[in-house]
DNA sequence: TAGATTGTTAATCGATTAACAATC
DNA sequence: TAGATTGTTAATCGATTAACAATC
């Protein structure tokens, strides 16, 4: 199937409007225009439009977008609509907190095993899950399927677990360990570096304030 | 001050290379060319250089750059050099969890309280510090002197906090909540939409798969 | 049909990369 | 001094916005 690329920058974009079109979904709305999304949203109507394009016309001239329709499409672009097995790796705050986000088995995230190397946390359960030893992780994710591994290990062990992870046939690594990782193309990588995060925040507190001469 | 705006692109690369420099730094290694940092961090040698010009020439001509030099300055720049007192509103698993990272203290980060809605897990300890009803809070903030909220509520209260941390002063909120907040200016928001970052995962693995075929 | 709003092309803006003069 | 590498200007590339013809 050739797809022209769609650019990062789009796609960063997608889960947002996929929020917005679920709670107007909710609030019962059938439709909405670009002009409308633009105000509710705060970026511009062309870029909606250009952005919903990439994929094909979801929109009729004179009418704007079905609303329920919109959302239920820009759910597959996402691949909302398939199951993903997923294991989580790291069973420590994170990782627990993370095991418990109710939210994600609505979306078609099964959470299917947690692994740590700590053993006095091995046979502990969360959520009706027991955390396994880090030895059964390789064939656990080749006999059951896993597509999506969430990595809330110190950075020490990441790149060596991430590894493992290629070689069994992951599909794709939700990273929090504080580490870039290095795989094959044929493996999605996101991060989500939280201290980068803050630091952004320290950035923009500290710059505001430089500005304003507080 | 009149500093010229810089791009927050440019602002989201500073974590990134402060990391990479302080494990250079760590590692004892003394200078690096832009050239050699392209090579490890795998950006262009030119971006490096006009990121770094951004905030005044922080290297010599025919040396490089010292590293220890710049990754202070690099700190500097994000703010590291000052400390910031933080509450956390939200004592469920994420917000334990973020409570119990330890690293946030090493940057200068001081964890002043927790606040919760829930009477059950009032007078909790987390980390040594007791679990505050969230009535507490506005008066808190005021007296401590509180410059960041992290929120790790349910999107429905958070709207709510997050204006009356406004009103109590708060400079940045570090917004864990599946909503967008509307503040003033004067605050900074900084938002982790978790379930943002697994979507842009599954987009990713969806779209190698139907390129390949599988 | 007339009015509204998309889909899409063209124009603008900003970010990245390349090139090289300045200088250590 | 010669060699290396920055700082910075110019060129390119890509993303955003504006404009409008197509069309419902």
């Amino acid at each position: 199937m050739e797809n022209k690329e769609i650019s990062q920058a789009v796609i960063s974009r997608l889960p947002r409007y996929f929020r917005y079109l679920g709670e107007l979904k909710d609030e019962g709305i059938e439709r909405i225009s670009s002009q409308e999304l633009s105000d509710i949203m705060k970026v511009t109507a062309s870029q909606i439009r250009q952005d919903f394009n990439n994929f094909g016309g979801f929109g009729q001239q004179g009418y704007g977008y079905k609303v329920e329709y919109l959302y239920e499409e820009i759910g597959k672009i996402l691949g909302l609509d398939k199951k993903h097995n997923l294991i989580i790796v790291g069973a420590g705050n994170l990782g627990q907190a993370l095991a418990n986000y109710v939210n994600f088995e609505r979306r078609g995230f099964l959470f299917k095993g947690m692994f740590d190397q700590n053993p006095a946390l091995h046979g502990m359960k969360i959520r009706n899950m027991e955390v396994r030893p880090m030895e059964e992780m390789a064939a656990f994710v080749k006999e059951n399927d896993i597509d999506i591994a969430v990595l809330t290990i110190p950075k020490t062990g990441a790149v060596g677990v991430a590894e493992q992870l290629v070689k069994e046939g992951i599909k794709g690594i939700w990273n929090f360990a504080h580490v870039d990782l290095n795989v094959p193309k044929t493996v999605q990588v996101e991060n989500v570096h939280l201290s980068d995060s803050l630091m952004k925040l320290t950035y923009n507190i500290n710059r505001y304030e430089s500005e304003n001469d507080i």
